[in-house]
RNA sequence: GGUCCCAUCGUCUAGUGGCCCAGGACGUGGCCCUCUCAAGGCUGAAACACGGGUUCGACUCCCGUUGGGACCA
């Protein structure tokens, strides 16, 4: 089943922005169906729009798909200084009377489609130049390709099946302009051709243009490859996923705290499904993923599940993994007793910047105590249990000072009280890290450590004198 | 405007003619657990867009309508 029939497939941006979420997945798809056929997969900058792409952006999106672990085997490729090679195809065309030069002026055009769109026609070219003979002299031409006449072109996509254009409907569409740049459908399919591309796998915003194409194949005796169209990513109003719903970029995640797996994990499932399955390892993503369980319908992108998968992610992750991707400076912090204190905040942190900022009160000397959290806790009522608790707490040994042993001091004032848990341990939270929540107390208490637990409770006793 | 694509709970989806008075997940309501918050467990509400066919039988096949989207202009 995944024997290798030299499979190659690729991801191929443009760099007029940063990685998108809805790249990131068709990269994601390519990446798998690739891996999963021990096939290649290819990067190619799609960088012809000099006037749109930057270098800056060109370096994110590498960077982009380096921070999901998508590696690929071959590239980056950019279309830069390959003009001459698109140069050299076109020439072939024109040759083999596939393609004509085109006179006309865009002035000419303009009147001739708003003349159509008065008809209530397609504004279609007329085919003026397809027939002439002689080049005019004084104008610089552009080149248009020779569509069929009649007929019909098949489309048989992977996802959303056969698809019947009639050839009526196309014109002969430039391939090259008259300042002599290649147009995007005719690179593609050149550079397709030239990488040996099996399986084309992108958003099925291109699939209108996917026929096009396939003349473009077969004028140039190649048969196609076979076609993939993905259904889009939506934005919550069902618009097409853009900057007005919110972060689209995939850095944009990163520095939000999301891990590469959680959002890959995520992106998978928007569009893939393998029965009731939802959390995936990249393993069992390569070995599972066929693209004829790619649904055929656009989805709509849900930040909440996102971030619950994100949560699922951060708790199934070794502590000591998830130090690196803290970013906090942990240097000359114990990296042994840090992870303890991450393994205390893996299940209440749904991102790692939410890790990051409860893991301040454990490393911090001192805590700010929340205004409102002092006044309902640190109160004249519970001021005889922290000075009870300190001095108990001061009684245990350094190297008895555990989380069990706590907690024996803490049931011990309990009895002697006669009061709940709660009444000691809340106003004890909010001195310890200045807020009403927080993991365990005893836990807490252990890992904030003997002397800084005294002067944290001492400090808090000083709050209460002050009310 | 033309062409094309799409249509199951709010959202992501399972479902490939009978297993479905439709299953899972996120979110959401309730309950349990409980030192807080989470996590976890149990439980509830929530969908086959509509109308025609085809068929003994349609969520599943066909046609149309409506509604979304994309591309070209």
């Amino acid at each position: 089943m995944c024997v290798s029939e030299d499979i190659r497939v690729r991801f191929a941006p443009s760099p007029t922005g940063y990685l998108h979420i809805g790249g990131a997945r068709t990269a994601l798809f390519n990446y798998l169906f690739a891996r999963h056929h021990n096939g290649k997969f290819i990067l190619r900058i799609e960088d012809t729009d000099r006037s749109r792409s930057t270098d800056e952006y060109i370096e994110a999106i590498i960077d982009g798909m380096k921070w999901l672990n998508l590696d690929h085997d071959e590239g980056p490729f950019r279309q830069t200084d390959r003009t001459e090679l698109y140069r050299q195809y076109v020439t072939r065309l024109l040759k083999e009377d596939r393609a004509y030069y085109c006179y006309c002026s865009a002035e000419e055009l303009e009147s001739k489609r708003k003349l159509a769109a008065a008809a209530g026609k397609p504004p279609r070219y007329d085919g003026t130049c397809r027939d002439l003979k002689n080049p005019i002299a004084e104008i610089k031409p552009t080149v248009r390709f020779k569509m069929p006449l009649y007929g019909s072109t098949l489309v048989d996509d992977l996802i959303k099946g056969k698809i019947v254009y009639e050839n009526t409907v196309f014109d002969d569409f430039i391939i090259m302009r008259s300042d002599d740049t290649p147009t995007y459908n005719f690179v593609v399919v050149v550079d397709d051709i030239e990488m040996g591309i099996t399986h084309i796998i992108r958003g099925d915003d291109h699939l209108n243009n996917t026929p096009k194409q396939i003349h473009i194949y077969e004028a140039f005796g190649k048969t196609p490859p076979k076609f993939a169209h993905l259904p889009m990513i939506l934005g919550s109003d069902k618009a097409r996923l853009s900057k007005r719903h919110g972060a689209t970029s995939v850095q944009a995640y990163r520095e939000m705290g999301y891990l590469p797996e959680a959002l890959l994990n995520y992106l998978v499932r928007l569009g893939w499904s393998h029965a009731d399955q939802e959390i995936f390892s990249k393993a069992e993503l390569i070995e599972k993923f066929s693209l004829e369980h790619v649904g055929s319908s656009a989805a709509v992108f849900n930040p909440e599940k996102l971030l619950w998968m994100n949560s699922e992610y951060i708790k199934a992750k070794p502590p000591d993994e998830l130090i690196p991707l803290l970013t906090l400076d942990t240097t000359g912090l114990d990296k042994a007793w840090l992870a303890r204190a991450i393994a205390t905040l893996q299940e209440r942190s749904r991102t790692i910047i939410e890790l990051a900022n409860s893991l301040q009160y454990y490393i911090e000397e001192t805590v700010v105590i929340d205004e409102k959290a002092g006044k309902k806790f640190l109160t004249s009522e519970t001021k005889p249990y922290i000075m009870a608790l300190i001095e108990r707490l001061s009684a245990i040994s350094d190297s008895g000072f555990t989380a069990k042993e706590i907690e024996s001091v803490f049931t011990g004032l309990m009895t002697e009280y006669n009061i709940q848990l709660g009444k000691i341990a809340q106003p004890t939270r909010v001195a310890l890290t200045g807020n009403t929540v927080s993991p365990g107390i005893f836990e807490v208490i252990e890992l904030v450590g003997k002397e800084r637990t005294i002067k944290r409770l001492q400090k808090a006793l000083v709050s209460v004198r002050g009310i």
